[in-house]
DNA sequence: GTCTATATTTGGATAGAC
DNA sequence: GTCTATCCAAATATAGAC
C-alpha cells in the first residue's frame, strides 16, 4: 500500500519539534478532511494549504488514498491512546462508574478537542474509497476490542447486570459516542458534564431507581 | 432548489403500483447510494442501472443534487412515518419500556429492513455537499424533535430519573441506533431481539439493579 | 421523453527541469 | 525536494436531433 516510509510518522507525544513537509501535509489534511470531508478535497487543496503545488506531495506520499490511509490510522491511534492512558491511571480497584466515565471523557476528548486526525477518521470513514477502508478495519478493531475488555472489566468487578450483551452494548455506545462531533459546542454544556450524563445514563439507565418500571408485558400490539 | 414536481412522489403507502420513471430514477438512485455510498455513484450509473442514458435524467430533475436531496427527504419521511404509525398503535396508557422498544424497533425495522432511502440518508448524509446538507437540517430536524416527545410523554408518566438530559439522551441515542447499518447482519440476532436488549439498556442501564453502584466519589485523578 | 454528441470542469497522477 | 507543464479519466451538464 505504502511506497514512503509514512508509517512511522504521527505518534508522537506531546511537545513536538517543527513537522517536516510529510509531517506537515498529514496535519493539514487531517484538519481538511474534517473540516469538510474527505470527497471534497483534492491534493491541489491540501498542497496549497501547505505552500506547495500538488505534484511534491508525490515526494512524500505514493498516492491520495496513502494520505489518508495515514490520517485514519493516526486518528485511531491517538484516541486509543488517550483512552488507555485515562484508564490506567485509574486505581486499579476503581468501580464501573468511575471507570466508564474516565473512558468516556477521554474518548470525547480525544474527537472534541484534542487533533484533528481523530475526528478526521470519525468523519471521512464513510466517505473513502471501499478499499482504504477495508484495509483500516483492522486498526479499529483493536480499539473496539479494548472498549469491550473494559466492559468485561466493569462486569467482572460484579457491578454489571449478567442480562446485558456487553457486545451489543458497544456497539451501540461507540457511534453514540461519535456522533457528538455533530452536535457539541463549546460553551452549552463542558465536556466533563456531557461525559458525566452519558456515563451516568449508561450504567443507570434512563429510568428511576427502585422497583418500578421493572417488567413490561410482551410485545404483541404492534405490527412488523 | 428542484425545477421539477419531484416533491411529491415517494410519499405512497404500500402495495403501488408500476413506478414511472422519475420514481424509478429516485428508487435506483437510494439503493446505489445505499450500497456505495454518494460519491463513487454518477449519473451515468443511476441511469444505466434504469436502462436510461445520464442525459435523459434530466428531463425529470433538474441535477444530481436535486436527486440526492429527494433520497434524503424521503428517507426521513419513511422512518418517521413508521416510528409514528407504531407508537401510535400502542395504547395511550403503555409503559416507558413498551415505548421505548417500540420506538426503536420501528427505527431499526425502517433503517434495515423496509426501504433504500432510509438507510441511504444515514449512508451518505455526511457525504453530500453542503449546500445540500444545509437544506436537509429542517426535516431531519422534525423528526429528532419527535424523538424528544417521546421521551418526554415517558417521563411525564412518573417512570424516567428528572435527573437525566433527555435532549442529550436523544443526541446519543440516534447515532447509536443508526450505526447499527454497520455491524448489523440477518441471522445472527434477531432485530426484536436487538431492538429489546437496546430499550431495556436504554431504561434500565447496564449496572447492576438494587442499591449498589448508586454514587462514587468525584473525579479527581484523572487528567483531563 | 430519450437519445447522441459534446462542452466544460476538475482531479489524480506523471515527466522532467531546476 | 519542489517546481511547471501536461496527460488522462471521469463527472456534471447542455444542445439539439428524433
Amino acid at each position: 500500500m505504502t511506497t514512503k516510509n509514512a508509517r512511522t510518522r504521527g505518534a508522537r507525544a506531546d511537545g513536538m519539534p517543527a513537522p517536516d513537509a510529510a509531517q506537515l501535509i498529514l496535519d493539514t489534511a487531517a484538519r481538511l478532511f474534517r473540516e469538510q470531508g474527505y470527497a471534497s478535497i483534492s491534493l491541489r487543496d491540501i498542497a496549497a494549504e501547505t505552500g506547495m503545488k500538488a505534484a511534491s506531495l508525490y515526494h512524500h506520499f505514493a498516492s491520495k488514498d496513502d494520505i489518508v490511509g495515514e490520517v485514519l490510522r493516526i486518528g485511531v491511534e491517538r484516541v486509543s491512546e488517550e483512552v488507555r492512558r485515562s484508564v490506567m491511571a485509574l486505581p486499579p480497584d476503581a468501580d464501573a462508574l468511575l471507570l466508564l466515565r474516565t473512558a468516556i471523557h477521554a474518548h470525547l476528548h480525544a474527537l472534541l478537542k484534542l487533533q484533528d486526525y481523530t475526528s478526521a477518521n470519525v468523519r471521512i470513514f464513510g466517505q473513502v474509497p471501499a478499499h482504504v477502508r477495508e484495509a483500516h478495519l483492522g486498526v479499529r478493531d483493536g480499539y473496539e476490542k479494548y472498549w469491550t475488555s473494559l466492559l468485561k472489566r466493569c462486569a467482572a468487578a460484579g457491578q454489571l447486570d449478567p442480562a446485558r450483551n456487553l457486545h451489543l452494548v458497544r456497539l451501540f455506545l461507540l457511534p453514540g459516542l461519535n456522533g457528538s462531533l455533530e452536535w457539541f459546542r463549546e460553551g452549552r454544556m463542558s465536556l466533563r458534564t456531557v461525559s458525566s450524563e452519558l456515563a451516568e445514563l449508561l450504567l443507570n439507565g434512563l429510568g428511576v431507581r427502585g422497583d418500578r418500571a421493572r417488567e413490561a408485558p410482551a410485545l404483541k400490539r404492534t405490527a412488523g
